[in-house]
DNA sequence: TGTTAAGGTGAATTTAGATTCCGTTTTGAT
DNA sequence: ATCAAAACGGAATCTAAATTCACCTTAACA
């Protein structure tokens, strides 16, 4: 029998190995762009099939790739995850440590805007002990640290205070009207003079602006 | 034929209304209590069979008196507006603005203590427009204006403020380990000495603890 | 270009819950 | 004590989504 089969039928060797398909990997992509989109608009209860439809795929295909929704989330979840980290360490970067953790506050709350249906959900999706995390408190840990000695934030103010910030503004974000990013700045401001070593300053520093809704 | 009927067995007169059963009453109460309950250790997604049993009923009697599992949150949502309407109210009435002030956001973070789990589905479930809460709004200004005019908060701040440092508290208090109020309390102080007239009074009177977690 | 397996599809199946429904139990009133 | 209305109970039913799977396409490789 096996001397009758062509050889370009023959069976690839045992231990070969195919390169990916190129629309698998691009599907890979464009799944997680459409299950963010959704969401974002739907928020977490968003059905699979409308994104598969947004994504302009079959169900099928995302379970392919995904163990089921929840690890769709997950995927999600790291991946705002890493790049939260990388605006912390962009934050840590920056020569002046109330630059810095300013611009992180502000990053905060702009990326929240977009996921703040469903950034709720996005809570403890990656372990507080995972990598990404590990790492990301560190960086808060640093960025804090700085601010301090820098004599811009107040001497007994830590890393805690400052993640209880990040989850304020998260809320504060989500309960506001959609694109109005005033009330969540405004947030920040006061918070942070609440913080800062001198608060009187602050408050002559950075005046608050007259009328607000 | 009308005749021979029995004089015990005479429909009750047309209009007849008869008070409603003692049972009844009762467990419209024991329904909700035990929805508050179970929402408060599973979350909004608990099933209602749950709630039943909790309730020590048939989920056929949560049905018959709630429309169905949302107008029971809605229900619940209302009662606790409520609750914290009252507490705007106690608020208002302590002679001192700022003792009033401080003693309300303590009920908020107590209270969302509780109802951690759930307290995010409620929002929205009672219109703003609705009477209760315009009526707490405004408490809610009063309270701000009097803490303003006693030279207790900067003179810039507003009733808005005080609303999004709720929302505030309720996500630091949902973000803390269970019992802890430590979080919560400090993020409290912090933002307050932000919004205090007198920042570096408020410092100094008011030193934040050494130890934290 | 042919062969093959990775990858894609979406109808069909499951599943978890909400909601209904009707026989049974209580309660208020005579 | 008796009757009918009002409530209850909880199995049966409905529903909306998630998830599976048998079959069809397409890309990788020779």
């Amino acid at each position: 029998m096996d001397t009758l089969v062509p050889m370009s039928s023959r069976p690839s060797p045992p231990g070969a190995t195919r390169a990916p398909r190129r629309d698998a990997l691009r599907n890979d992509v464009i799944v997680i762009k459409a299950a963010r989109a959704v969401f974002a608009e739907q928020g977490p209860q968003a059905s699979m099939e409308t994104i598969a439809a947004r994504a302009g795929l079959g169900v099928g295909t995302i379970y392919r790739r995904f163990t089921g929704k929840d690890a769709l989330l997950d995927a999600i979840a790291r991946l705002i995850a890493e790049e939260m980290d990388e605006a912390a360490a962009a934050a840590l970067a920056d020569p002046d440590p109330a630059a810095g953790l300013e611009r992180f506050l502000d990053f905060v709350g702009s990326f929240n805007a977009e996921e703040r249906r469903y950034a709720a959900s996005l809570a403890d999706r990656v372990p507080s002990d995972d990598e990404v995390s590990t790492r990301t408190a560190d960086r808060i840990r640093q960025l804090t640290q700085k601010a301090v000695e820098a004599g811009y934030l107040a001497r007994d103010v830590t890393a805690d205070d400052i993640k209880a910030l990040i989850i304020a503004i998260r809320a504060v974000v989500a309960a506001s009207p959609d694109g109005d990013d005033a009330p969540w700045r405004r947030f920040v401001r006061l918070h942070l003079t609440g913080l800062r070593a001198d608060p009187e300053r602050a408050r002559r520093t950075w005046p608050s602006p007259p009328g607000r809704a």
